[in-house]
DNA sequence: TTGTAGGCGTTATCAG
DNA sequence: CTGATAACGCCTACAA
């Protein structure tokens, strides 16, 4: 149905071999058919066949990603720079959505390897079922998985995370540097980073001998009513707190909102450093945590352990959190 | 490498063809033998290679999504939408970013027609130049395209859109009839969708007998920077406008926010009706495009297409838009 | 430098 | 109901 090497082969009057050879850069081949070969091939508008390719060489130069939800702008932007990356690359993204359907995840992952893709790049999505974590590391076997934002210490298997413990270390000192007393913390869910966020939220605040009060971390859905609600609830029931620091930024932009609602004018500090913070009013202060770094990393794992010499890939690369200030915290 | 079905034959003592059979749910094959198949394939693990299967048939259930940038919230969501739906549908989904790259986005389309994806789903992407054309039509006569958001008129293409033009007029007019006098349009981009935004401003500014003034139709990038600016600028000029309005509610926002500064409490409507409205403060009126609509629509067509009978496929598909109040404008 | 032939894993078309 | 066998398009030893 479409030009194949036999057309172009018949065409030049040579044979399919040859065809092939001048396709794959093969030095054995006389400058005049090759120059031959190529015109023709041109003239025909030939296009390889990549089933035909991938059959043989078992790899169609394509990655999968995983993600929890495109729509959440900072998968969005996640997906957005690894597909660039790859695309450099000359690898094609296959994009996988797998929706918050915790403990269900090892499906995706299988599913992406039964399409014999090169490699999978996992954004934050968990694998926290027993049967996740096998299919996981099933899949590893077969081809490199790389986690950004996860660890999982398996063979094949390569990390790139950004440290948002520390990140968070450095968010809570800023704020007892300030006199904050009794900080709220918003989170969703306990993802990788999830936890690693609370972690040194959790440790911040007793480095800093502040009082932990389990009331001022609150885990919720992550949208603005439910933010909006939470601060509501805290105010009605006189739960004082005179500092906010969430696990997301859509959290930082409701909780803000609803806090200067209430007369509450206090930091705010978001995580992602995404636009939400900047069309927040006041301008929120957020923690980057590196994503370009993060995306850049996981491709660059990617075109090595893919290319000729996959000798020495770091099995986890980190990067370290970095406070963004704008109005809603200043030192 | 893998496990091939000549694995499983040989241990069911059966044929290739056999336990091709049972795999592609041929009825005629007898109940104790597909039994015996069934479970030597899953005892052995098999899967099958989707490269030898996109050989014969010419297809692997892949459908490319082309856009401009995912990392932009409203393609982010459009991309999700598309995912969920073309997934529950049995396809992939091959991710392509033009970036702005207008006038050379022909090469994107290319590149996916020859990945021999099912079907190419377009998101806003011009294709203006006129190579672009020229291969968005070549592509076409090999597989189908779907554009969303665009329309060119050409076989075996089919455009689902949204009528943004007549939801532009009705925010003109819902606009004058608070009196508004001088409305401030911004935009970046002239996209089939720019254009026809564009079109119905001006279409609802005549109807209405507001008077068209040139320095209130702006033309600036997508960004939050930019747009605070020009609004500076247009403040600094003492230029009189009463009232905003936006291509895309990025621009609604900074716009809000640059205006309030400047003490001009006036009613702001964005487009797109996406997450970002909702960040402002005021949380801001946007005109609903529809996506999920589009979307949805847009997976149909491929699914029609692909399936067995494409015997009626609408070729333009169209939906009309929805103003959302909220608290930068209310009637 | 070039050609021949076998293999990659499935599907589909014949006969039986 | 089942079994051979020919595509599908490309790559790559092995020969020439």
């Amino acid at each position: 149905m479409n030009i194949t090497i036999y057309d172009i082969a018949q065409k030049c009057n040579v044979s399919i071999a040859t065809v092939s050879r001048v396709l794959n850069g093969s030095t054995r081949v006389s400058e005049k058919t090759r120059a031959k070969v190529l015109q023709v091939m041109k003239e025909m508008g030939y296009k390889p066949n990549p089933f035909a390719r991938g059959l043989g060489l078992d790899s169609m130069k394509i990655v999968g990603v995983i993600c929890t939800d495109v729509a959440d702008i900072f998968y969005a932007h996640a997906v957005s720079l690894l597909e660039d990356g790859l695309r450099k690359h000359h690898f094609d993204v296959m994009l996988s959505n797998t929706g918050s359907d915790t403990g269900h995840n090892g499906k995706y992952i299988s599913a992406m390897a039964d399409k014999h893709v090169d490699a999978i790049i996992t954004i934050g999505t968990p694998f926290s079922s027993e049967s996740d974590v096998r299919q996981l590391c099933e899949t590893a076997r077969q081809i490199p998985v790389i986690t950004i934002n996860s660890d999982y210490h398996q063979p094949n298997m390569y990390s790139v995370v950004c440290n948002e413990k520390e990140g968070m270390k450095m968010v809570v000192a800023a704020l007892a540097a300030k006199n904050c007393q009794d900080i709220l913390y918003i989170y969703d869910s306990l993802t990788y980073s999830g936890r690693h966020k609370l972690d040194g939220f959790r440790q911040g605040i007793r480095e800093w001998r502040l009082t932990e009060k389990p009331e001022l971390i609150q885990q919720i859905p992550r949208t603005l009513e439910d933010t909006e609600a939470l601060i509501d609830r805290l105010a009605k029931a006189a739960i004082p707190f005179d500092a906010i620091v969430t696990s997301e930024d859509i959290f930082a932009v409701a909780a803000q909102r609803a806090a200067l609602r209430h007369g509450k004018n206090i930091p705010v500090i978001g995580c992602n450093n995404s636009i939400l913070a900047q069309c927040a009013t006041p301008t929120i202060t957020s923690l980057d945590n590196k994503l370009t770094s993060l995306c850049n990393a996981a491709v660059h794992i990617v075109t090595e352990l893919t290319g000729k010499e996959a000798d020495s890939v770091p099995v986890r690369t980190e990067f370290s959190a970095d406070l963004v200030e704008r109005e809603s915290f200043r030192r």
